[in-house]
DNA sequence: CAGCGCCCCTGCCCGC
DNA sequence: TGCGGGCAGGGGCGCT
């Protein structure tokens, strides 16, 4: 579900509601995430001041008095402030309870999510140390990728997906951010011109700026803090459209397969920038 | 050490 | 209508 356009909006809809309340309690009904949630989270959380709630890449980090809070999506993870008279549903494995009026509720069908405590500063959190940069910060430029690419043969569609290199960018904002720069997902990194690498800065930006500024986009059951979904999707030129005809040449999109990931692309507007591969057969 | 595959889990859609 | 297979917006980890 969730990219960075995703936990960005659900960040600043939470920041807006939860800057400064206090924990009253904590219910956890299912510990099994990625992760078993800390058994005592409720005793730690309770009492204590929600100070600041950002996010590192897709990392929604909440700062507490003596603590930080990290969470994490996975890929159907869901964030809402609900009252007290809200339905239970299947799968809200998390209440945080600050008052009858304001209850951060966990839902996470899949599990893949992850709530984890830190006392220390949550950028030497295991999970957070090793992470590049943020795309849409100034230390996001060509100079920066191309020592990332140095020595690597990776495909660039992975190369941007890896938290390592650049975080937040997942499979729909990678795919859509290569077709605006006409680069075929496959191209080796190495294969790549500092014109190409300077493109796909500008449309990675662009394309999480715009997402952002829709309030993400809803494939199906992304919602924000309040509930509402994004409205990206309709913006969405090559993601999930296989077999549609290209906006721009009006040729069907391509599927491929990379990384263990889908991703579709247009033949005729990202042409391949390498030989073929060849492989042996048996 | 780069790169690939596996795996954590449920839901949903498709084809038979 | 029921069921098995495949696939899904993520990403850490272990193996080669």
């Amino acid at each position: 579900m969730p990219e960075l356009p995703e936990v960005e909006t659900i960040v600043r809809g939470l920041a807006l509601e939860l800057q400064d309340v206090v924990v009253q309690h904590v219910i956890i009904r299912q510990h099994q995430l990625r992760w078993p949630i800390p058994d005592n989270l409720s005793a730690t959380l309770n009492q204590q001041k929600v100070c600041r709630i950002h996010r590192r890449g897709k990392y929604l980090l909440m700062r507490f008095e003596r603590g930080t809070l990290i969470i994490h999506l996975g890929m159907s993870g869901h964030l809402r402030i609900v009252s007290k008279t809200a339905d239970l549903k299947p799968h809200d494995h998390v209440d945080i309870i600050f008052s009858e009026q304001q209850i951060l509720r966990y839902n996470d069908p899949r599990r893949f999510g992850t709530i984890l405590w830190t006392q220390d500063e949550p950028e030497k959190h295991r999970l957070l140390f090793s992470l590049g940069v943020e795309p849409l910060s100034t230390a996001f430029t060509d100079q920066y990728l191309l020592q990332k690419a140095k020595k690597r043969h990776v495909a660039i569609k992975p190369f941007i997906m890896n938290n390592q290199v650049v975080v937040g960018v997942g499979n729909i904002y990678a795919t859509e951010a290569l077709f605006k720069a006409n680069i075929h997902p496959a191209t080796p990194v190495n294969h790549l011109t500092i014109e190409h690498v300077q493109r796909l800065i500008a449309t990675i930006k662009d394309t999480l700026q715009l997402a952002i500024s829709k309030g993400g986009t809803t494939l199906k059951d992304f919602f924000n803090a309040e509930g509402k979904p994004g409205y990206f999707k309709q913006q969405l030129m090559v993601y999930g459209r296989e077999g549609l005809p290209c906006f721009q040449c009006t040729k069907p999109l391509q599927k491929i397969w990379l990384g263990q990931r889908n991703s579709v692309y247009c033949k005729h507007c990202q042409p391949p920038m390498f030989a073929p591969v060849t492989r042996h057969i048996i």
